[in-house]
DNA sequence: CCTTGTGCACGTCAACCCCA
DNA sequence: TGGGGTTGACGTGCACAAGG
């Protein structure tokens, strides 16, 4: 059986610069036995040789220490002679329910993505000062390619709902609501929702909150274009985008949330975990201190 | 049932950033 | 350097719970 490296927030926001190039994907590792590392949207599919299973609730960072918390005591999938390599910083922690805090072997995960002493100032002070977007938080988590898409998509509907106008010109959506059919044997009926309609158009909003721009219907049936018009169009336009991008910015914020408030829970853990050990050894040193 | 407070999602504006 | 993307700030509407 696999033992499978879930990751839930592969990157930390906070953290100055969250490399792309210092994913866990590339950040870890196992040089015996050549376990399999498979990364997906927001997961990482860590595959060892042994036969355990394991769930793992992680947070790997480019320049941090990094934790891995796993649901399972990890000690038989990583059995001596293992490596994992988090990120370029040593004193990572493999911690699991039970407490044990496993002996990892860290190693150097290159030099690309470290911190050079020859970095330009004003990169150098970029990276420091300045909190990545959420789309690049996302892109570092691995689903920003699903939102960017979404976006892509939408937008390019609402293009090419102007520009190739593929619902008919001369379609007259006189209510605010209708709904559509679609797929087989009259399945998936749709209700359309129009909304902001303007001299420039409606915006019309279907199901998954994805949504269209239609353009206003002159008698002759062509859009009307005059100066003031176009601008309206346009107008509406980006009205349109950056309501889409509104949208797409709070969701990825509400993420970007859920990240640190599950970095938290990870370190709360981490620190008790640390706690314990702590008191051991000092339980341990001072029962040999006394033989 | 009505009012009030709270939380949430949304739309819009404006400032900033990035890239061609 | 202009256009477009991103996101904080602000206002609004809606749903829901609590209290009178």
């Amino acid at each position: 059986m696999d033992a499978i490296v879930e990751e839930k927030c592969q990157v930390d926001p906070l953290a100055p610069s969250p490399d792309p190039q210092t994913g866990i994907a590339s950040s870890v590792g196992v040089t015996n036995n050549q376990p399999h590392l498979v990364t997906a949207t927001n997961i990482v599919h860590l595959t060892l040789p042994s036969h355990t299973q394991a769930q793992v609730q992680s947070v790997i960072q480019p320049n941090q220490q990094s934790v891995i918390q796993t649901a399972t005591n990890l000690q038989p999938m990583l059995s001596k002679g293992n490596v994992i390599l988090v990120s370029s910083k040593p004193n990572s922690v493999i911690q699991t329910t039970q407490g044990n805090l496993q002996t990892l072997r860290v190693v150097e995960a290159g030099d690309s993505d470290s911190f050079s002493e020859e970095e330009s100032p004003k990169k150098r002070r970029d990276l420091l000062t300045r909190r990545p977007s959420y789309r690049k938080i996302l892109n570092d988590l691995g689903g920003g390619e699903i939102a960017e898409a979404k976006i892509e998509q939408t937008s390019s509907d609402a293009e090419s709902e102007l520009s190739s106008h593929s619902i008919p010109y001369h379609t007259v959506l006189p209510a605010t609501a209708l709904q559509i059919t679609s797929g087989e044997g009259g399945q998936g009926i749709q209700t359309l929702t129009m909304t902001n309609a303007t001299a420039g158009g409606a915006i019309v909003q279907y199901a998954q909150g994805q949504e269209f721009f239609v353009p206003v219907v002159a008698q002759s049936g062509s859009i009307s274009g005059s100066g003031g018009e176009d601008q309206a169009r346009k107008r509406e336009m980006r009205l349109l985008k950056n309501r889409e991008a509104a949208r797409e910015c709070r969701r990825k914020k509400k993420e970007y949330i859920k990240c640190l408030e599950n970095r938290v829970a990870v370190l709360e853990n981490q620190n008790k975990a640390l706690i314990d050990e702590l008191k051991s050894l000092k339980e341990l040193y001072c029962q040999q201190k006394n033989e």
